[in-house]
DNA sequence: AAATACCGCAACCGCGAACCC
DNA sequence: TGGGTTCGCGGTTGCGGTATT
């Protein structure tokens, strides 16, 4: 009963790899593919355990994995995607290419989390900490969890194109693209549907709250495998029906909902709530993606400012004598409502960017 | 120069989900 | 359908290197 133990064995070796053991297991891998990863150390001559095995191929021995320091471009898009997902380190790495999920969590345990704590950002909520009374308007953290329970979904739904895809996969794993397991699930994905449109949840969700905003009731709403609506707050739960049951391929307008499916074995969609609060679809008889490109719009009520932290200007963010971020501290005024507009347009662009190299955005 | 503290990173561990029979 | 197996993820640990006293 109960798991087995994989590095129960005795015998089985732990601790650092030796260049023997890192050269049989690339020989292995590079000759045969790694296969089952328990019954791989037998087949390679290691006394290693399978998990073992894995954990060094995926993390280090790997040929496309990019090593050393991260870029200032990389830097911010780890916050920026913490900002958005939280620890899923895997899902970061997926729109990190050449980087492994283990190597983007040591670093930012390491200096990212270090250097929001000494600037007075909360690591975990990207806030400033110093918000805690004077931030009660302050809705960024409530929206970036709703933005997350979108992205749980969307990952939900890419997990299942991987299983899916798995007839098309390379049995030879060493994915071209991305450095992590993720990435690879973005390229299975990509090969198993290659004309899929994104799941565009940032953009849907920017969608569904702008209409909010409108005090559009309807706008809280999202059309579940029924095709009747229900509220994005709520986890999504798409079955893996859900997408194909969604009946339109082009445009479905119902009030100032619109739904924008394609459902052709792609399990994407994009959603999304009309922002100007009246159906104008009719604009755009031929081109929905422009439809959706044109009515999107910055959500004027998402507020941070990860990236003022980033010391690509190095003076201004200094922190203060107090060990206190002057900017930061003063972007809790004014400045704090610039910033937090170009945190959300660096946020978007950073998703925009990412389009063309993963099914996510 | 030695001792100590700190830092960074590779590797391990445990859990949950998916898979397979 | 249920139970065992495998895999992948995220948190944590421990060791080696470097900085500081």
């Amino acid at each position: 009963m109960g798991r087995s133990a994989c590095c129960e064995k005795v015998g089985l070796k732990k601790g650092p790899w030796t260049p023997e053991e890192d050269q049989k297991l690339l020989g292995y891998i590079e000759a045969y593919g790694h296969g089952s990863w328990r019954a791989l150390p037998a087949k390679a001559g290691l006394l290693r355990c399978g998990k073992s095995c894995r954990l060094r191929w995926t993390n280090y021995l790997r040929p496309d994995i990019k090593r050393g320091k991260f870029s200032l471009q990389e830097e911010q898009t780890i916050i920026q995607l913490h900002a958005l997902l939280g620890n899923r380190w895997s899902a970061i790495a997926a729109h990190l290419p050449k980087r492994t999920d283990n190597e983007i969590k040591n670093y930012w345990n390491t200096h990212l989390k270090k250097r929001l704590t000494k600037m007075g950002i909360d690591p975990v909520t990207h806030k400033p900490k110093s918000d805690t009374l004077g931030f009660g308007q302050f809705k960024g953290a409530a929206n970036l969890s709703h933005m997350a329970q979108w992205e749980s979904a969307r990952l939900e739904a890419e997990a299942r194109l991987v299983r899916e895809s798995k007839l098309v996969s390379n049995p030879y794993q060493t994915p071209q693209l991305g450095s992590s397991p993720s990435a690879q699930l973005h390229t299975k994905t990509q090969a198993a549907a290659p004309k899929l449109r994104c799941l565009d949840v940032l953009k849907a969700w920017q969608g569904a709250w702008l209409s909010k905003q409108k005090d559009i009731a309807i706008s809280n709403m999202v059309f579940n495998s029924n095709g009747s609506l229900e509220s994005p707050t709520s986890t999504l739960n798409f079955s893996d029906n859900t997408l194909h049951n969604i009946p339109t391929v082009g445009f479905s307008d119902i009030s100032s909902m619109s739904t924008i499916a394609y459902p052709n074995n792609s399990n994407s969609m994009i959603v999304k709530a009309d922002p100007t609060g009246f159906s104008d679809m009719a604009a755009y008889p031929n081109d929905p993606a422009k439809y959706i490109e044109d009515s999107l719009r910055l959500p004027t009520f998402m507020e941070g400012f990860t990236d003022v932290m980033l010391d690509n200007a190095g003076v201004h963010n200094s922190p203060n004598a107090n060990g206190n971020l002057d900017n930061v501290v003063g972007s809790c005024g004014s400045d704090f409502e610039e910033n937090k507009m170009d945190y959300w347009n660096d946020m978007l662009n950073l998703v925009n960017s990412t389009t063309s190299g993963s099914p996510v955005f």
